[in-house]
RNA sequence: GGGCUCGUGGUCUAGUGGUUAUGACGCGUCCCUUACAAGGACGAGAUCGGCGGUUCGACUCCGCCCGAGCCCA
């Protein structure tokens, strides 16, 4: 209404509409029966602090919730957190001053639980500033016995279908955090090393050299390998030799896997150096001689050297072994080390006993062909790491915050008993099993498992969990929207689990979203300090605009970078939508949707039909997830169509207009901007909320409205594009002749290449450009006069010298129309210069012309899609 | 080393067989016009990474090369 503030405050506009949406549960999933539209969202694990990274995610969850509602699907919109983990066990202890083994492990749990609910209340703030929608009372914490339960659950289920097992393998092993993790937990980087080249004495044979970056696992060494068509080594395969310093006897074995080409083509076996060494100590049925304890020091083992560390250990033996004169050389080498993703220290393998879940990779790659990835090729990624697997995903964890293992071990036998359904949730160290004898030996002495789960065994259920289970029969559930990077994490541990225990794919479509960059185009990072918060882009602008920036910024699954003039454009636009509203609601009142009938102009049905296209784009672009298509055509249509001419040419009617035109032009304007509201709403939720309640006769929330159905208006709609683009034409002449956009023009006259199929209504375009309209078939009849002689000194300086002087003169003192009759046919121009005829080339001249009618009025000509424009000033 | 993605005005980006190659931001000139100077008009600025090929025609399809990024070894 007409009440509408003169500035467009997002400040103030946001911070209401939110408290407003979570008072009237404007997103509470509602059964209709419609189509469930249910989204399995990322639970984030609670830093405190929503990265930008994820406000993508967001953005494009929300989009497609907020139009899946206006489409009328029953949309679930849940949000979770992943709350176990290290660093929350990490953050604790610092906070509290305490080490989690100097409190009882209940009290440690307790203490991770407020912590992690002080940093899921900041986060949550986050979300809801940004507009994002959320059903509230369908949020769910992994660290609640409720979740944990489940994910326990999950774990029983599997167990018993064989895919759970208990057993000591080799496993990737972080000394730092001294437990065991998974592959996809450890990284690759690219360190600089050392390259020691070690003489091996023989034994009853010559000594051999090899290569290692790893001098501290010699005492771990079982055999030595070589190429077997390395010719160096011709019929030495078998040779043993004594390995220093602790002198343990090896053989030498050949091996196609052996690169001739590394160091000296010679390579110790240790058990375990890297992942190559478990599958030769397999196949070759070696010693396990495991050097390394889970902290990272060296054991009795390595002899004189028990005690150092690794770091230490990679120091004193190669000083020791040089002393001996078995160090032959060292040179600096670039090697690739698997480190903790979550503190960066390299891994180490040692071979525990933990529990296993069996990656079946045909099974996954099954269900994750049925899953639709947008954009196509991320299945590529997920394909190539799965196919990649070579170990079973270890799934225990030797920590505390975390899902516990529902399982005890028989204190005499040693037989593990895992818990019946009936006993879920259950913390098996202050719990006992229901059944009381062990089935194995009769005795009832039970320790309970002090490991806990991998914290992907949790959220790898989210999919699950969302759609009811195990209450509900699952069925796949819409949406799955990830960053790329969690592809090898998140989508293939879901993908897994919920093959394994349901047979079925989790999703039917996975959005994958790329990274966001910084401003200068790198990783965002703290180092490069180029790292920009959600927090800063709504302290600097707004929810809205930021949540438009985001939609632009590239096609999903394309990495964006964020920038701040994609920001301020969406901000000007939203501006521009403001003040469109503001003019137009000066001309509602309440019964403007109610008119009926509207006599509608030309002008009235272009716009009708541009926004009925505009709103089938829109919709197209939103079913194939281009978000930034979308948004493109909004603005577009918003600002070109509707405020640059629709909003021009209907002012005559609106100000001056008879009430009957006057209404046409008010029922369209009115219908126009309430649907391009309801089409911006999904990308800018809060200006969208506003405006829709400040139009008359609109109720309740935007977003909980239907998706427009335009009805293209009967009659011909070409009429109005012609004089749309007519009135932009003659408006930019006026603006560029300096003539004031509303002084009256004599007259305006088009003339049409072809026929319009039916007569076109100038009304508006009359009004519009402030002139009388004629329209004619044909080309006008005018004639081109030349209106004066332009030498250019430039050219004519340099070719005629001190006579340039007169030349010019000459071609000033020339009859205009003479010099133009030259030039029209396409000779040089020949002008008298004192007696004589001087010949200049056609460049040196310009003679500028103009068009008059037949009456002599001087006029303006432009071209136009349809023909053209004659503008009488 | 393998896989994937991407190279379009200064910057970011759309287009994906025939366009005067889109738009935004920035830049320049002019303009207060009964919504908006956070606006309007106009303008400068791109051999669409390079080289070959297919085609009547290639920014668009194919091949190679160069460069960047991501994931994995």
């Amino acid at each position: 209404m007409t009440d509408i503030p003169e500035t467009y405050d997002p400040e103030r506009i946001e911070s209401e509409w939110q408290e407003y949406w979570l008072e009237e549960s404007v997103y509470a999933y509602e059964d209709t029966g419609a189509t469930d539209y249910v989204i399995d969202t990322p639970p984030p694990y609670p830093t405190g602090n929503l990265h930008i990274g994820n406000a993508l995610g967001w953005c494009y969850m929300d989009f497609l919730a907020r139009y899946r509602r206006m489409q009328g699907d029953d949309v679930l919109f849940p949000q979770g957190w992943d709350c176990h983990g290290l660093p929350t066990e990490v953050k604790v202890e610092e906070n509290q001053d305490i080490h989690r083994t100097e409190v009882p492990r209940e009290d440690f749990r307790e203490m991770c639980v407020d912590h992690t609910e002080t940093q899921i209340d900041a986060m949550r703030t986050q979300m809801r500033q940004l507009g994002f929608s959320q059903d509230w009372n369908q949020e769910f914490r992994t660290m609640d016995p409720s979740y944990w339960g489940k994910t326990q659950r999950s774990f029983v289920e599997m167990a018993a279908e064989d895919y759970v097992y208990r057993d000591e393998h080799p496993v990737n092993w972080c000394p730092r955090c001294q437990t065991a993790i998974a592959d996809a937990e450890v990284e690759n980087e690219d360190r600089d090393g050392t390259l020691y080249y070690i003489t091996f004495p023989g034994i009853d044979t010559d000594e051999i050299e090899i290569a290692t970056t790893r001098p501290e696992l010699l005492a771990a060494t079982g055999a030595v390998a070589v190429h077997p068509d390395d010719d160096r080594y011709d019929g030495r395969v078998g040779d043993t030799f004594e390995v220093p310093p602790v002198g343990q006897e090896v053989e030498l074995i050949a091996d196609e896997e052996v690169d001739p080409e590394f160091g000296t083509g010679a390579v110790m076996i240790s058990t375990f150096g890297d992942k190559q060494d478990v599958d030769w100590w397999a196949e070759y049925d070696l010693d396990l001689r495991a050097v390394l304890t889970e902290d990272g020091h060296l054991n009795e083992l390595a002899g004189e050297y028990e005690g150092l560390s690794i770091e230490a250990a990679k120091k004193a033996i190669p000083a020791d072994l040089d002393e001996a004169g078995l160090l032959v050389d060292s040179e600096p080498v670039e090697q690739s080390v698997g480190v903790c993703w979550r503190c960066d220290t390299p891994i180490e393998i040692l071979s525990k006993d933990q529990w296993f879940v069996e990656v079946r990779q045909d099974e996954i790659l099954e269900k994750a062909q049925e899953v639709d990835w947008v954009p196509e090729h991320m299945y590529a990624r997920l394909e190539e790491w799965t196919e990649g697997m070579s170990w079973d995903w270890v799934i225990s964890r030797q920590r505390v915050f975390a899902t516990p293992i529902p399982a005890w071990q028989c204190e005499s036998c040693g037989h593990w008993e895992i818990a019946d359904l009936e006993e879920l949730p259950v913390e098996p160290t202050d719990t006992g099993p229901t059944i009381d004898a062990c089935p194995e030996c009769t005795e009832s002495e039970w320790a309970g498992e002090t490991d806990v789960m991998d914290t992907w065994m949790d959220s790898s259920i989210s999919a699950m969990h969302v759609a009811g289970w195990p209450e509900m029969d699952f069925e796949p559930v819409a949406l799955r929207e990830q960053g790329h990077d969690i592809i090898r994490t998140w989508a293939f541990y879901t993908l897994l689990r919920t093959a394994a225990l349901e047979d079925e794919k989790p999703w039917d479509t996975a959005l994958i979203n790329g990274m966001v960059f910084g401003p200068d185009g790198n990783k965002m990072s703290k180092s490069r300090g180029n790292v920009v918060s959600p927090d800063e882009v709504l302290d600097e602008e707004s929810a809205d605009a930021f949540r438009q920036a985001m939609a632009v910024g590239g096609q999903p699954g394309a990495d964006v970078q964020f920038q701040w003039k994609e920001v301020t454009a969406a901000s000007r636009f939203l501006t521009k939508l403001w003040n469109i509203v503001r003019f137009a609601s000066g001309h509602f009142d309440e019964d403007t949707p109610e008119i009926s009938a509207p006599a509608y102009r030309d002008t009235d049905r272009w716009i009708l039909d541009r926004l009925a296209t505009v709103t089938e784009e829109t919709a197209a672009a939103m079913d194939e997830n281009r978000f930034d298509q979308a948004v493109r055509t909004i603005r577009e249509f918003v600002w070109d169509d509707l405020a640059d001419d629709y909003l021009e040419l209907v002012k005559g009617r609106l100000y001056n207009g008879r009430p009957g035109e006057r209404d046409a032009a008010r029922s369209a304007l009115y219908d126009v901007l309430s649907a391009t509201v309801q089409l911006i709403a999904p990308f800018s939720p809060f200006i969208a909320e506003e405006i829709w309640h400040h139009l008359p006769g609109t109720d309740g929330s935007v977003h909980q409205t239907d998706w427009p159905a335009i009805e293209t208006p009967d009659g011909d709609t070409t009429g109005g594009k012609v004089i749309a683009e007519a009135a932009r034409s003659v408006r930019a002449w006026k603006s560029d002749q300096g003539i004031a956009l509303n002084e009256a023009l004599e007259r305006v006259e088009l003339y049409f290449d072809d026929e319009p199929q039916q007569g076109v209504d100038t009304y508006d375009l009359s009004e519009t450009v402030a002139a009388p309209i004629r329209t004619s078939i044909g080309r006008p009849d005018l004639e081109e006069v030349a209106t004066g002689v332009d030498p250019d000194d430039a050219k004519i300086g340099p070719e005629f010298r001190n006579e340039a002087g007169a030349v010019m003169a000459a071609l000033e003192a020339a009859d205009p129309d003479e010099i133009k009759a030259q030039l029209d046919s396409g000779g040089s121009v020949e002008v008298p210069v004192d007696g004589s005829t001087v010949e200049l080339d056609p460049e040196m001249v310009d003679v500028p012309t103009a068009f008059r009618t037949e009456a002599g009025e001087e006029v303006a000509v432009l071209e136009a899609s349809f023909g053209t424009i004659v503008v009488v000033p």
